[in-house]
DNA sequence: ACCTGAACACCGTTCAAGT
DNA sequence: ACCTGAACACCGTTCAAGT
């Protein structure tokens, strides 16, 4: 794969190039046969630089995908470590919901994925792992968490996304991360503002 | 659609039996050719009793939709509303889980579907309406938690259920009930315990 | 009125044949 | 080594023809 003939890695980019715009388009059930027309190639050609779909998808969002686990970086730098975490959920599920196709990328690989390659998932695992660690050692996050969970709750949103339009998946997101408990004012509140996750 | 010839009502209900099986096999992809020849009629039949996939899905889940929505009348009258109503949420999404394909019931109907029949998801938001309306009319629950938001929490965890084997949608939907902030016990806590939201 | 079988237009995968 | 075109097995939808 490293060292690829100069007309097979032309093919592959106009791929890649020509996945992005059906992804875009028609969402993550883009026909694979489309797509190698689009990038005028046969379809045999797509199917021997992408084994499945997904590889496909990881092409494309990659770096985008790199990107958005960079953020996770900035954050920690720069905010506490709960907001930041906070923060990073939300920038990822904004990312997320702007690029159809990609939630694919980002769900656990099934085992024959596993062994290939680098994948969405595994690279936003790890930015959620460092966030997340620091979050739970402030005390700023329920040591119950996992760094599944934060992965998992950003995918149920995406994926509800996909599903339902008229979804409010960012109100969701908050309601997962302050919970759908009494407000601090409400009558018969218990529970405060949760000071450590700030609305911005 | 009501005085059915005796054959035409045998096809339609061999079709819904079949429907059944093959979504319990193959999930909401299953095919309809094959539920068709499972169920010893030709394609066009099955289309003829069913204009979509999700028509079909209704039929073959509606009794089973209700009964769940009977289980909030039933909660209402045995607990406090807050208790009430994350019970039957937990309920729904058990439900939703165990049964493959049913999610594309609960999801809000596109616009045609809306004129034509009674859909899992109207029947759902029905009762849950009226147990989130008790719930915040006894302040346990934050006023800016909509219908839309309860049944969308219960779909997004499903859809995710049917992408990722892995993940832990009823720990996920504890967390969006209780949220993810520090646990009462935990250092720098500022959150109590949410009395009005217990485990069992 | 309701059904069937066939035709149609699509899809993803694979393989033999080319250069 | 890499490609193409074609073949294969599938799918959902629709329609003409039957009873």
């Amino acid at each position: 794969m490293r060292t690829l003939r100069a007309d097979a890695r032309r093919s592959r980019e106009q791929i890649v190039q020509a996945a992005e715009t059906a992804f875009r388009r028609y969402g993550a059930d883009a026909s694979l046969e489309a797509i190698a027309k689009d990038a005028g190639v046969g379809s045999a050609t797509l199917h021997r630089h992408f084994r499945s779909r997904r590889q496909l998808a990881e092409a494309v969002f990659q770096e985008r995908t790199e990107a958005v686990a960079a953020v996770a970086d900035r954050l920690k730098a720069e905010r506490e470590p709960g907001p930041a975490l906070v923060h990073w959920l939300r920038a990822a599920l904004e990312y997320a919901v702007a690029n159809r196709g990609l939630v694919m990328t980002l769900l656990p690989p099934s085992d024959e994925d596993t062994a290939t390659k680098v994948c969405g998932h595994q690279i936003l695992a790890a930015a959620a792992d460092s966030l997340l660690s620091a979050a739970q050692a402030a005390g700023a996050v329920r040591a119950d968490v996992t760094v599944a969970d934060t992965l998992a709750l950003v995918n149920a949103m995406s994926l509800l996304a996909e599903q339902d339009a008229t979804a409010d998946v960012h109100h969701l997101l908050e309601l997962a991360i302050t919970g759908i408990g009494p407000s601090p004012s409400g009558p018969g509140s218990s529970r405060p503002a949760a000071g450590e996750m700030p609305r911005t």
